[in-house]
DNA sequence: AGCACGCCGACT
DNA sequence: GTCGGCGTGCTC
């Protein structure tokens, strides 16, 4: 086996295929499938995954492998399976699906040199660039005046030589430790030869006869208040050693995990759990859906199944959406298993992520939780996977690989047969659809655990409110309530639903709303500021004193920012202390927690915030939460908004009155007759599932089709839409006639970044080559796909139709 | 992708 | 002779 099969790091249609290598005979022990390795590539060395090794190779002249990057294989080879399957699934290459499973700090980084390859005297120009230096960077070569054909010469005549280097962004850490260097009698001598005046000295040999262990040096200074002075004159008379050893960062290092044990199920709770642990004991695969309403005990249910699969010597995975993983979250977990978890997650730095995986990865833990990427972890016994929250969009990649993490859950599970097991309240149509026609097992938890009933929602129309008089973004019933509570000394959630929101900047004489120039998207205010910012692109704008169209000074700001209602809500009510949560009091690392933790200790009274805050948060004091707009995201251009709507509503409802307390919701909407405010009230999810489901078998939806989505963009409005009328052509011809193919139609931005998008949609029922048919289609544009003017990409199961 | 190579036209 | 600008084709 001399011959490596590699998946090279280059992300094009004609690469998306292995290259043979020589493996050279230094590394022929040592190389194994799975492991990361650099080779020269035309005239560049990039990086590489070995996938297949092989006596033979179709290519006569092979060129070898430069270097082995791994000690021991990053990818498993059920790894390497399952990046096929994704590269296939979401038609996307194979080595941008193997990246999305490793950390980011595993990829490569490219670099380029001149290095001088003559004693000869180059020419004059090329002499100044190096400055005496037999080594420069590229870079440092493309911002001279010197020509390209003038460097190409010197390469020709080998005066200079282009270099390729990869580089690894590994970050470990290490300690310094320190330890005796010799026999503890020959210390103990010299501890007697040593002058009374190195008082230091002493005590540090003192210590080492006593304690002949290696500690750590930071530790060890602080002990004996002394410098690295005392330590480096021991380590030159040898009587201590220092060395580096690699220690992982514990993001959790400073908190402390109390212990917890299992809790005593309901009898619910044992119905639930009872044929996983047969699933678990029985290493047979099955999907669950485990309907449970907020507070019924979810987790437990979770954590119990989790511990037998630990009993078992097996591993868990277990993905939480993003925003969920607090610190709550993460407590109740390591509470539970303590350092046998892993946590991954998206706050943490690159080199924290890169710990926690290769914990993962040297079998240091058994359990992971983490967001949507944990989905990869490289356990190779896999017990049981969980996914909480299954409805949340955040488990869909919304770039290449646009994978779902419930599929590849799905798919892992069958590989390793194992249970997965699918939690919600409010599960989406898909799943509960599976669940109903027996393709997933359904559990059912109807109750909360507490015993108490769900709060009580009031759904306030606020068009009756505007024709009251009250022009404000607080309905009178909501500022009565809020008043109640805050006498009673109990604390508030506010929501604003701010999704399909932006603080926008129109002119109140001509209505002329200020758009982006390159793309077809209002621009946003920024306060902090004072400017306009174009989400898509990064172009930015001071904010105008004057229309641009009619040179009114009416030029405002509208939408309903956070800041806004909480500049109002201290007005009105000026003793209530506010927290408010939104991306920008929340960009700073930690600042999530420290805000949540001010507000358990009740330092404020109301807690504002945006999606963020409808997750997971438990508070004991919280008797009233309110929705300000409940309705604000119901008009989006989104075949789930109505889904979504109602998994929002239930979800925030689930924040009042979780204990002692009994707690209350209001919801204010311009449309209060909408049948997912409606039932989402009524906490009637089967009644919104049936009506839902009836609107997406009229309007064609998934679940009764599945859907793929074709954007195609070009700089030039024509050659987009063309394009994208050829593929629809192209695909009608191909696919069943049951099939519906629509389009070409402008996306709903019509233009980002200067480059027009039109888009196709298919609606399929059955289409086992679809993605096939796809790739086929697209590789009828690979010339003008080279040249990067036109640009497709395909979106199988989008959740969102932009 | 990213790079070399080759051909063309332009400038000095 | 010196340079930049593309289009083309290849990478085990």
């Amino acid at each position: 086996m001399k011959i490596a099969n590699v998946i090279v790091d280059v992300p094009a249609s004609s690469i998306n295929q292995t290259f043979d290598y020589l493996i050279p005979d230094k590394y022929l022990d040592i190389l194994q499938v799975g492991m990361r390795v650099t080779v020269p590539f035309g005239p560049r060395k990039i990086m590489g995954f070995v996938v297949g090794k092989a006596a033979q190779s179709e290519f006569k002249k092979l060129r070898e492998i430069d270097q082995v990057l791994d000690l021991t294989p990053v990818l498993t080879t059920e790894l390497l399976n399952l990046g096929k399957w994704v590269a296939k699934n979401t038609v996307s290459f194979y080595i941008t699906a193997l990246q999305a499973m490793l950390p980011q700090v595993l990829k490569a980084q490219y670099k380029k040199e001149l290095v001088r390859d003559t004693e000869e005297q180059l020419s004059e120009e090329m002499e100044h660039l190096f400055a005496g230096r037999d080594v420069i960077g590229y870079e440092e070569f493309e911002g001279s005046t010197i020509s390209y054909y003038q460097l190409q010469k010197a390469v020709q005549d080998g005066d200079i030589v282009i270099k390729y280097l990869v580089h690894s962004k590994i970050t470990k850490k290490y300690v310094t430790m320190v330890q005796p260097a010799k026999e503890p009698y020959l210390m103990e001598e010299a501890f007697q030869d040593l002058s009374k005046q190195a008082v230091k000295q002493r005590e540090l040999l003192a210590y080492f006869i006593e304690k002949p262990e290696p500690v750590e040096k930071k530790l060890l200074l602080k002990k004996y208040q002394t410098t690295s002075s005392t330590i480096k004159t021991l380590v030159d008379k040898a009587l201590l050693e220092t060395n580096q050893v690699e220690v992982y960062r514990d993001p959790h290092q400073q908190q402390q995990f109390s212990k917890t044990t299992a809790l005593d199920l309901t009898e619910e709770q044992k119905r639930a759990i009872a044929p996983m642990k047969e699933k678990i004991a029985n290493n047979e695969h099955e999907v669950f859906l485990l309907h449970g309403v907020t507070g019924s005990g979810k987790t437990e249910v979770y954590l119990q199944a989790i511990q037998d699969v630990i009993h078992k010597g097996q591993e868990a995975i277990v993905l939480v959406p993003e925003i969920a993983l607090t610190p709550q979250m993460v407590n109740r977990f390591k509470g539970r298993f303590g350092s046998k978890v892993a946590v991954m997650h998206s706050a943490l730095s690159a080199g924290e992520k890169y710990d926690e995986w290769r914990r993962i990865h040297q079998k240091e833990v058994q359990v992971v939780v983490g967001a949507r990427s944990a989905i990869f972890a490289p356990f190779e016994n896999i017990g049981i996977i969980i996914i909480d929250e299954e409805h949340e969009g955040t488990y869909k990649q919304e770039d290449q690989p646009r994978y779902h993490a419930r599929d590849v859950a799905i798919e892992r599970g069958k590989t390793h047969h194992c249970p997965v097991v699918l939690g919600s309240a409010t599960p989406t149509l898909e799943t509960f659809a599976r669940a109903e026609k027996g393709v997933y097992q359904l559990a059912t938890l109807s109750k909360r655990t507490n015993q108490k009933d769900m709060p009580k929602v009031d759904i306030i129309d606020m068009r009756a409110e505007l024709h009251a008089g009250n022009r404000t973004m607080f309905s009178r019933v909501l500022m009565e309530k809020m008043e109640q509570c805050l006498e009673k000394g109990e604390q508030i959630v506010l929501l604003l639903n701010r999704r399909g929101y932006s603080t926008f900047v129109m002119c109140r004489d001509c209505g002329h709303v200020k758009e982006c120039p390159h793309c077809d998207i209002a621009l946003t205010y920024h306060k902090n500021t004072n400017h306009l910012k174009c989400h898509y692109c990064s172009y930015e704008e001071p904010m105008p004193t004057v229309c641009p169209e009619c040179e009114s000074d009416l030029i405002r700001y509208f939408g309903t920012g956070t800041q806004r209602v909480e500049e109002a809500l201290t007005k009105l009510l000026p003793e209530a202390g506010i927290i408010r949560m939104d991306v920008d009091t929340t960009r700073r690392k930690g600042s999530h927690e420290k805000l949540l933790r001010k507000f358990a200790n009740k330092e404020a009274s109301i807690l504002l915030g945006t999606q963020m805050i409808a997750k997971g948060l438990d508070f004991e004091n919280v008797t009233l939460v309110g929705v300000l707009t409940a309705d604000s995201m119901l008009h989006l251009p989104d075949f789930r908004s109505s889904e979504k709507t109602f998994q929002l509503l239930t979800q925030v409802s689930g924040r009042a009155g979780r204990h002692e307390l009994t707690g209350e919701v209001i919801v204010q909407t311009y449309t209060p007759d909408h049948y997912s405010i409606e039932l989402a009230s009524q906490y009637d999810f089967e009644g919104f599932y049936k009506k839902e489901m009836a609107t997406r078998r009229t309007f064609q939806y998934p679940p009764y089709f599945f859907l793929a989505l074709i954007t195609v963009s070009h700089p030039n409005k024509v050659s987009a839409a063309q394009t994208t009328s050829h593929i629809v052509k192209d695909l009608l011809h191909n696919v069943r006639n049951n099939t519906v193919v629509l389009g070409p139609s402008p996306s709903p931005i019509p233009r980002i970044k200067d480059r027009y998008r039109y888009q196709c949609m298919i609606k399929y029922k059955n289409e086992p080559h679809l993605r096939e048919i796809i790739s086929s289609i697209m590789a009828h544009f690979k010339e003008e796909t080279q040249k990067g003017e036109l640009l497709i990409t395909v979106d199988m199961q989008p959740h969102h139709l932009m």
